[in-house]
DNA sequence: CTGAAAGCGCTTACAG
DNA sequence: CTGAAAGCGCTTACAG
């Protein structure tokens, strides 16, 4: 078995982890000084840092950002709050976020609030214990959420919805007017009964109602509505579509809360010896890597998850030094993207 | 603007985060005692309870478990290192994972470390630097990591893979017999003219090894091959179809390095009109939430992602209370779900 | 550019 | 069952 200090022969290195002191120590200053250069190289000279370099290789000192964030108070940690990992609709968001905190030097706290506003209770409790610089969510939140996030200086971010009045920052877009600009798009390709499937969700609710709005607005006739669990997953087809077939008149398209839900329809639909769009079109959510892949191929809206994820991590930055946030919520928008299957 | 201690008139409270002396000496007791309630109530009388449950209310003390961490040594904090967050067959895992810690009172960090060792390495690094009470990994690891893991308490658990010598716990199967398993069974079923599809990566190159070594030991006859990056999935189904088009001999069955490939080749397979398992079979890998939703249903293997989370997290909760780890490397096996797509 | 010293907010033997 | 006190390992004005 190798511990450290196993390969130093020079110094008596502690059996202990080496601390900053053992550094220090090793390249001949002071403790502040070791600290000023790791966080911030330039303010030692320069044959100063070469001395502390090679301490800190020598030691192989790993410095404690327990005690660093404690005396700073920035623990260079964000949390990340989402509903859940399996076929969900954020992963390619929280996946470029969590690389670009990455780059930045910062970790990432992972919560799975699940639909539970008491679990994101907890999780928000959790990050300010841990004193998170900020806080992301894209999960449910109650009265005592909200309160609770104002609390502490974590910056509590808001993504994949843009709120009345958001707690900190919001990062997201219209949901309503994403189901409008459905229900427009499907008017203009000449479909004449809708059936909408909706997670159980604030959110999928607000696109189903902005669908409708838009939809009776135009003119458009009767639309059928299915609920499903959170999340809209493949899994949820098989019901969804056996139900359908039910329908006293059947649906032309079906307006689906994920592309993984839509990629399920067409599946079933294709197993039920229907063509896709032909006898049932399919609308998905998300643009999910899938989405330009399946047979057909899924339209979709696309939300650009990248771009959600750079401008949390700006606010971060920003509020980490102090300074106030140019706007309280980011409108990123949404696009869609019209493929086979609609 | 709401602020802490707006709502408090009785005690004039300060600007700043309520501290365990502010609890203190809201309650009448010593800092010390607070702080023994809040790690195990029990060991206080009840009535001194009462009055700390009180004062915490009152002054809506949030634990600052940076200083806690500190001055315990237990972060109350996991590494979770994975390769990527999307189309992974991992996800399963950690969501358990993530649910039965946080059940635990125990926080995740999340890493992602893509393909790179270098980036493995960094992550590791961090969770040393945040004191982890373990790290969890199912990352590329080479000679540098391998020291790395090795130092600060923090156990180190590689999951998903049984290596031969681990450096803290393993808990995973055996890539190989999964591949021979394989093989085995596509024998049994009458196939003649496999064809694998292996991502860039260690372990499923194990499992074509096994596959390969155990067809031979059968009496089966040519094997062809092809390669993806890693992670296996959907959007690469496309490439591999056409590519199977071109070989001379037109396999019988395709082996794939996860369920989501497998979807992907039977969505190709049938929009080019051929039928599935009929004319060409599929194999998949995890059993992902899709491959029993999937028409037709994908034969698949099997890994006990819950059973991987909560052997992990058994083991982290002896090591945090000194115990020695009863073994090195837990197995959980395997188990191959015979269903419609082979 | 660098050092001495106070302080961040907890936990934990040690005593009683 | 409880308190006083030392200590965890950093950062950061303050001074030079």
């Amino acid at each position: 078995m190798k511990r450290p200090g196993d390969n130093l022969r020079l110094v008596a290195e502690p059996a202990r982890n080496p601390t900053l002191d053992d550094v220090a120590a090793h390249a001949g200053v002071s403790a502040a000084t070791v600290s000023r250069f790791i966080n911030n190289p330039k303010v030692v000279a320069a044959s100063t840092a070469e001395r502390i370099r090679a301490a800190i290789a020598a030691t192989g000192y790993i410095p404690n950002l327990l005690a660093g964030g404690l005396a700073s108070s920035r623990s260079r940690m964000v949390a990340v709050l989402i509903p859940h990992l399996t076929d969900s609709i954020f992963n390619d968001t929280i996946e470029a976020m969590v690389e670009e905190l990455a780059a930045a030097g910062t970790n990432v706290m992972l919560g799975l609030t699940g639909v539970s506003p008491a679990r994101t209770e907890e999780l928000i409790r959790d990050a300010l214990s841990r004193r998170a610089d900020a806080i992301i969510s894209s999960g449910p939140l109650n009265e005592t959420t909200c309160d609770l996030a104002q609390r502490g200086p974590s910056l509590f971010i808001q993504i994949w919805e843009l709120p009345e009045d958001p707690i900190g920052l919001a990062v997201g877009f219209s949901h309503r007017a994403a189901g409008r600009d459905v229900a427009r798009f499907l008017v203009s390709r000449g479909y004449t009964r809708p059936h909408l499937v909706t997670a159980d969700g604030s959110r999928a609710r607000m696109r189903s109602d902005g669908f409708i709005e838009e939809w009776r607005a135009l003119g458009g006739g009767s639309v059928t509505e299915a609920t499903v669990d959170i999340p809209s997953r493949f899994g949820h087809a098989r019901r969804v579509f056996a139900d359908l077939r039910r329908l006293d008149e059947m649906p032309d398209v079906v307006v689906c809360g994920s592309d993984y839900l839509a990629q399920g329809l067409i599946v079933e639909a294709q197993a039920a010896g229907l063509r896709v769009p032909d006898n049932l079109a399919v609308v998905g959510f998300g643009n999910s890597s899938i989405a330009g892949e399946m047979r057909p191929t899924i339209t979709t809206v696309e939300i650009d998850g990248a771009r959600i994820a750079r401008e949390a991590i700006a606010a971060i930055r920003r509020h980490g030094r102090g300074e106030a946030l140019p706007e309280r919520a980011i409108d990123v928008g949404f696009r869609l993207i019209a493929r086979e299957s609609a």
